[in-house]
DNA sequence: ACCCCTCGAGTTCT
DNA sequence: CTCGAGGGGT
């Protein structure tokens, strides 16, 4: 490193480092988007490269004043980068865990069982390598590239095509005659070990910052935005499943992955079928042997059923389907010492103890924080602050105190007393006791609720939260600072902001970070959120135990806020015949029901209720009360349905004028089976009654 | 009275 | 991602 000491600044004051830093910041920032989105750099890359060395080498000297948008901490352009936002056809969905071998034959005893007896016991699976890459969806159009596209939250997922382009491995076009018009490929980009040690080698030699791991490093470069950057970068990719298609080549998995194969994507080749759980069980030894001299990362073996047919009717269960899972190898260990137990005060009041650690690697990652769950879990494996500790990254994610080295244990460390006052409002922490069964709670709430500050700071951030209010500009960070600063107390708050900031004293816009332009943007996007769905609406009050789902539940049921309201205080009376209505919603029992009466009922919260709807309209759902075929009759549903829950069966049923039914009796006119129903089919079958499949349901009531 | 599944609420780090 | 609790089915 001859090249650093030329950096390496004369004797800097504290304050003039300070002024140094921001100079850089600035400057490189600028050079970064010349370079990486205009393609027109103004300094040669060595001079560039002096800049970065500089402001190492600051900060290096005065670690203290390490700026939040550092650019030590990223390499390229800015990560805000705006992809073009892609809604997959099929979603890409996540896969259900397995950490041991009881876990696999569950799995595998659990869709033998799905099925009537006998009729899957030979059925076979599948097992190969799970990369630990990202997953990306190729769509191909007559046999050419059209659409690469990230996994996303599943269910959109950003527009990577001018990046997944420049992948060698990815076909631009295919020229099989059996390629269907449409078809999505879907799989694994990764970077092997041998290209990621050579990648950093070079940015060694370069003086530039190092990367941490293969996969960053990998999902990194493909959301670059000059795909110059991602075709300078070693990416791999593996075909292993598929997305919209115009048709199919094959009914199996094995079948599908020959047929990606033969049309020239790259696949597995550990790719096996087995027939039992031994067998199953036997690949992934395999391939653990095989794991480190494989050249790239993996992280457990995927299962899947063999057959197309039983996969279909297997379905999903939320977000992971029924007929694959991931069986994960061990997680990796590191010891370190735990310096402190902080505790943190939820929205709920709930307090969570978190260890801070000495920091240290595990999996690639610096770890600093885990989780310690509860209380009890404190005392269960008796952690004291002090300790040295063993922690793993559960399901490679988060990490988690697994328990304390006792050996090593100074005689002086007491046991640690979890505070029975809340941390942040002094009010009393108590574990309350569940009325049904008479147990105390795992978790001690604090029970400041309105004066506790930490409950209201979590409350609004709630309310911004992704599938709440979700304000552009307006995350964690800010609610923080405008709670503090006065600005935002209460929901409405936010929505008032730019009528106060217009005549306040210190208006936002002279608060460092914030400039004209970003201001302007906040207040956009706020009143972009004046009108807002129901569901998110209702989601973002926080009501206990009502989160997306179940807000989604409510909002179809009541025709508005206001309806919603008006029911929920005549609940107050359990006897009240809304009281009812509202338990005998689907998935609504009664610690939920009290909840939602209880919120409507406290004086506080009718205040803010009402301050906010000054502000916004919730809209209410579209339900068309249609007269039907099915209206004034009583349907039952049982058994597992693949394109409803039963909860969003009874509300479809409802809105088509049907009374939905628990059990099945004469009065019964239709029972809607779905997959692996019981007893009400055979009684059902016993009374005469029309039975439907999932299917003949959807045609009796002509909906898709 | 169980057992299974779903949901909510908490968590980390990039 | 994990945990516990709630809700519903057998």
């Amino acid at each position: 490193m001859s090249g650093a000491e030329a950096v390496v600044p004369e004797n800097l004051t504290e304050e003039q480092a300070r002024a140094e830093l921001e100079r850089l910041a600035k400057e490189i920032s600028r050079h970064d988007a010349l370079y990486y989105r205009q393609d027109q750099p103004e300094i040669s890359d060595a001079d560039y490269d002096e800049l970065r060395l500089r402001n190492e080498a600051i900060e290096t000297l005065f670690p203290a004043l390490i700026r939040s948008d550092s650019p030590s901490g990223r390499v390229g352009a800015a990560p805000d980068a705006t992809f073009d936002k892609v809604t997959h056809g099929v979603a890409m969905l996540s896969l259900g865990n397995a950490f041991k071998e009881d876990d696999v034959s569950d799995f595998v005893e659990r869709v033998r069982r799905f099925f009537k007896r006998g009729e899957a016991d030979g059925a076979a699976f599948t097992a190969e390598p799970k990369i630990d890459g990202l997953s990306i969806s190729l769509r191909y159009k007559k046999g050419a590239l059209v659409l690469g596209a990230t996994r996303g939250d599943g269910t959109t997922g950003e527009n990577v095509t001018a990046n997944v382009r420049t992948i060698a491995d990815i076909p631009k076009q295919v020229r099989a005659a059996d390629f269907p018009d449409l078809f999505e490929v879907r799989g694994e980009i990764y970077m092997t070990h041998a290209d990621f040690a050579a990648l950093n080698q070079r940015q060694e030699r370069d003086g530039l910052q190092t990367y941490v791991n293969p996969r960053n490093t990998a999902a990194g470069s493909l959301r670059q935005l000059n795909p110059d950057i991602t075709a300078s970068r070693p990416l791999h990719f593996f075909a292993y499943a598929w997305g919209d298609a115009s048709a199919l080549p094959a009914d199996t998995q094995s079948g599908m992955v020959e047929a990606l194969a033969r049309w020239g994507f790259p696949v597995n080749p550990l790719m096996r079928a087995c027939a039992s759980v031994q067998e199953m069980l036997a690949v992934h030894s395999d391939i653990e042997v095989r794991r480190a001299a494989l050249g790239y990362d993996i992280d457990g073996v995927v299962y899947k059923v063999d057959r197309l047919d039983l996969q279909d009717r297997l379905g999903f269960v939320s977000r992971a389907p029924r007929w694959a899972i991931a069986y994960k190898f061990p997680a990796e260990q590191a010891t370190t010492i735990l310096k402190d137990i902080e505790i943190q005060v939820g929205r709920t009041g709930a307090l969570t103890p978190v260890a801070k650690l000495e920091p240290v690697t595990v999996g690639g990652v610096v770890v600093r924080n885990a989780s310690l769950h509860n209380e009890d879990e404190i005392a269960r494996k008796d952690v004291r602050i002090g300790d040295m500790v063993t922690i793993q990254r559960a399901g490679d994610v988060i990490p988690q105190v697994l328990g304390v080295i006792e050996g090593k244990r100074d005689k002086s460390l007491k046991p640690f007393e979890f505070p029975k006052i809340c941390p942040a409002c002094g009010s009393h922490a108590v574990r309350e006791v569940n009325p049904k069964t008479g147990k105390e709670d795992v978790v001690r709430r604090c029970t400041g609720g309105l004066i506790c500050p930490a409950q209201a700071v979590e409350r609004l951030k709630h309310f911004v939260a992704r599938n709440a209010f979700d304000i552009e500009g307006l995350g964690t960070k800010q609610i923080e600072a405008f709670y503090e600063e006065g600005r935002v107390m209460t929901p409405a708050d936010i929505f008032t902001l730019e009528a106060r900031n217009a005549r306040t004293d210190k208006p936002l816009q002279e608060k460092e970070g914030w400039g004209e332009q970003s201001v302007a943007n906040l207040f956009n996007a706020i009143n972009e959120r004046r009108s807002i769905s129901l569901d998110r609406f209702i989601y973002a009050l926080g009501i206990r135990h009502i989160g997306a789902t179940t807000a989604r539940l409510l909002a179809r049921s009541y025709d508005g806020i206001g309806s919603l309201r008006a029911a929920m205080i005549a609940a107050g009376d359990p006897e009240a015949s809304e009281y009812e209505e509202l338990n005998n919603i689907d998935g609504i029992g009664e610690a939920v029901a009290v909840a939602i009466v209880e919120f409507f009922a406290e004086g506080h919260n009718a205040q803010v209720l009402d301050a906010l709807l000054e502000q916004v309209t919730p809209e209410p759902f579209e339900v068309e009360e249609t007269a039907s075929s099915v209206t004034g009759k009583t349907v039952v549903f049982t058994g597992t349905m693949e394109r409803l829950s039963r909860s969003e069966a009874k509300v479809m049923a409802e809105r088509l004028g049907a009374k939905v039914a628990g059990s099945v009796s004469s009065k019964t006119d239709y029972v809607v089976a779905g997959e692996a129903a019981g007893s009400k089919l055979k009684k059902a079958e016993a009374l005469g009654v029309t039975v439907l499949s999932e299917d003949e349901w959807f045609a009796l009531v002509g909906e898709g």
